[in-house]
RNA sequence: GCCGAUGUAGCUCAGUAGGCAGAGCAGCUGUUUCGUAAACAGCAGGUCGGCGGUUCGAGUCCGCCCAUCGGCUCCA
């Protein structure tokens, strides 16, 4: 038994080498793609081509862009160089000859000159492709795996946009070739899952190019999602001595100068509005209010902690090209608080939002990591406010058996934080929770409390949200669901389907029953056959699909058939109500109790 | 914003060589009244993303703009 940590230790090698040799493999398969491209383009330039999470990529600069086309020649060529088996050679040259030998190509020289003075030089052979390259690498171009280019793209040259666009060629390489299937499986199941085509296919939102882009239009079914979410979110927050409060979407310049938004956040604020001559701005942060309401009155220590939440909706530029459906918007609403407590409730308070964001994670369904970040190198506030706070957060997880990655230096300069991230059905990741402690709003609107003492004291400042914002939160959790949500969310919860129609009058008597029950209920009293009922249920996702004939208008029941494709039979109404408000009440993630 | 691609009916897509704008699904009407994932028939539906240009004639060719999609973070 003592062992067991001597055992996760070995996985944990063990899973490491798989990760190292996986991007091994990778790498070496993006040599073989440069050899390919550089057979078809003589005068290619090439950039840097590693490894990455899902495969591998490499930048060239090139006469003329590539086509879908190009790529399938280009792989084609890349299986050839592989069934050939030329090995890889490394050799060490001297940072003249180096220079020398790449003189040709000016994106190599550049990284050349970048390697610090004492670091090995090294290239990579294979056939006739030389690289310059650390390595390591598989043995020979047979073991580079089983391999697909997926995409072509544009990347600036060391990711700056003042630099030379190059164009990107990714593709993904994998031990076998169930593997490889695997993951294009997952990629299209990624694709199904978007919740841009189910926005659409499930009439949850859309986004409208006359209102704006990145400006979402929350439809019926998806307004019923969002606010099922708000509703749960507001009362877990009353449940836990938050107080609501509500601020204005905009704000005079007056306020972002005092908060320093103008300094530091202006690139993703949008131009100011004229009233009577003085500048206003839409608000991209909601805590300036936040802190205003705190200073509105004098404070003591006993009122402390005071807890401000708001489902606060701010706006914020975002570039163009970096818009993409409910996840990247201009205009969002964040579950946002702002905790003003004394330093030494610090601990509390934390561990208090923790327990609140591992609440959400576990009804929603997430896996999470949680990250701490500290101070980084520009930063403000004394050494010791640094050290007191970040122990704070650290403790604070300790407290709660708390597993966290240490991001050093990566918190923000105005205070360390922590980050959840959010892992979906398919493994991936969410921006989730975050915590934040601030030193900086407080000391710019001198915001203090009566201590013990009679002093003023400087109130500390948390700001946190747990959803992040209702777009962000809701577009994950459709795909997150796929579409399928949780019976206590559906925006559908049942549709009843008459048999014939006759059956018209006893389906409108259910739905009155189920609907006086509490339930969201739908009655299709189409023409349509059953089936095609049944059909259209499926596919919109509702949970439960009632079908309901001669025989159930006898039993005062219904025919239960479940979105799982299970059909249960005949059941009396008051014992189907009876399950659906257990499963909605207790937001099970099952369909019966 | 930048690079590339895309934009035709509510949705998914076809449209050949520049010569009267099409299909399936959805919708509407009628027929059918059916027991667990698509009944049958008919009808209607379009500023071909927007603006400008070339042309006798533009969905198709050219220019500008807008939006969407894939990227621009993973650093030999």
């Amino acid at each position: 038994m003592a062992d067991v940590a001597e055992e996760m230790d070995l996985q944990v090698e063990a899973k490491n080498q798989k990760e190292m040799d996986l991007a091994k493999m990778r790498h070496s398969a993006s040599h073989v793609m440069a050899q390919a491209v550089l057979e078809k383009f003589p005068d290619a330039k090439l950039a840097i081509g590693p490894a990455i999470d899902t495969g591998f990529y490499y930048d060239f600069d090139l006469p003329r862009t590539l086509t879908p086309e190009d790529l399938d020649g280009i792989e084609q060529r890349m299986k050839e160089i592989a069934a050939e088996g030329h090995e890889f050679q490394r050799d060490e040259i001297p940072r003249d000859e180096a220079v020398e030998f790449f003189k040709d190509q000016p994106y190599k020289l550049e990284l050349i000159e970048d390697l610090p003075d004492d670091e090995v030089i090294s290239r990579f052979t294979h056939d006739s492709f030389v690289d310059l390259c650390r390595g390591p690498h598989v043995e020979n171009t047979s073991k580079i795996g089983h391999v697909r280019l997926l995409s072509v793209a544009g990347a600036y040259w060391r990711g700056d946009e003042k630099r030379p666009m190059l164009q990107r060629i990714y593709g993904t390489a994998w031990p076998t070739e169930q593997e490889l299937e695997e993951f294009l499986q997952r990629l299209e199941e990624a694709q199904r899952r978007d919740h841009r085509r189910l926005g659409r296919e499930l009439d949850l939102f859309s986004v409208s190019e006359e209102i704006g882009a990145g400006l979402i239009l929350w439809h019926p079914k998806g307004a019923m999602v969002r606010h099922l979410v708000e509703r749960f979110e507001t009362d877990e927050h009353l449940k836990r001595g938050y107080n609501i409060v509500y601020t204005p979407h905009i704000a005079s310049e007056a306020i972002y100068k005092r908060s320093g938004h103008l300094e530091t956040y202006s690139e993703n604020m949008y131009k100011p509005m004229d009233i009577e001559g003085s500048p206003f701005y839409l608000k991209p942060m909601n805590c300036p209010g936040h802190v205003m309401i705190f200073n509105s009155d004098v404070r003591s220590y006993r009122d402390l902690p005071v807890r401000y939440a708001e489902l606060g909706t701010v706006y914020r530029y975002e570039r163009s090209g970096t818009l993409h459906g409910m996840l990247r918007v201009r205009g969002f609403t964040q579950d946002d608080a702002h905790i003003f407590c004394r330093p030494d409730q610090l601990q509390g308070e934390i561990a208090g939002v923790l327990d609140l964001a591992m609440y959400f994670a576990e009804v929603f369904g997430y896996e999470f990591e949680i990250f701490l970040a500290t101070r980084p190198e520009k930063s403000i506030g004394s050494a010791e406010n640094w050290e007191a706070a970040t122990t704070a957060l650290s403790d604070a997880l300790k407290s709660k058996d708390l597993v966290y990655k240490v991001e050093e230096g990566e918190g923000a300069f105005y205070g360390p934080k922590i980050d959840i991230k959010f892992l979906d059905s398919l493994g991936r990741e969410w921006t989730g929770p975050t915590i934040q402690v601030d030193f900086n709003l407080p000391e710019r609107f001198d915001a203090n409390y009566i201590g013990e003492d009679g002093n003023r004291h400087r109130v500390a400042m948390i700001h946190r949200t747990v959803l992040g914002s209702m777009e962000r939160f809701v577009g994950g959790l459709i795909e997150h669901f796929a579409g399928a949500f949780p019976v206590w969310l559906a925006p559908v919860q049942a549709l009843v389907v008459p048999i014939a129609d006759r059956h018209g009058e006893y389906a409108m008597s259910v739905a009155d029953r189920l609907r006086t029950a509490g339930l969201r209920v739908e009655v299709d009293d189409g023409s349509d056959r059953m089936q095609a009922k049944i059909r259209r249920g499926q596919m919109q996702q509702v949970p439960y699909m009632l079908v309901v004939g001669d025989k159930e208008a006898e039993a005062d029941a219904v025919a239960v058939r479940l979105r799982s494709n299970e059909n249960l039979g005949a059941m009396p109404i008051d014992d189907f109500v009876g399950n659906a408000n257990q499963v909605i009440e207790s937001k099970s993630l099952e369909l019966m109790p």
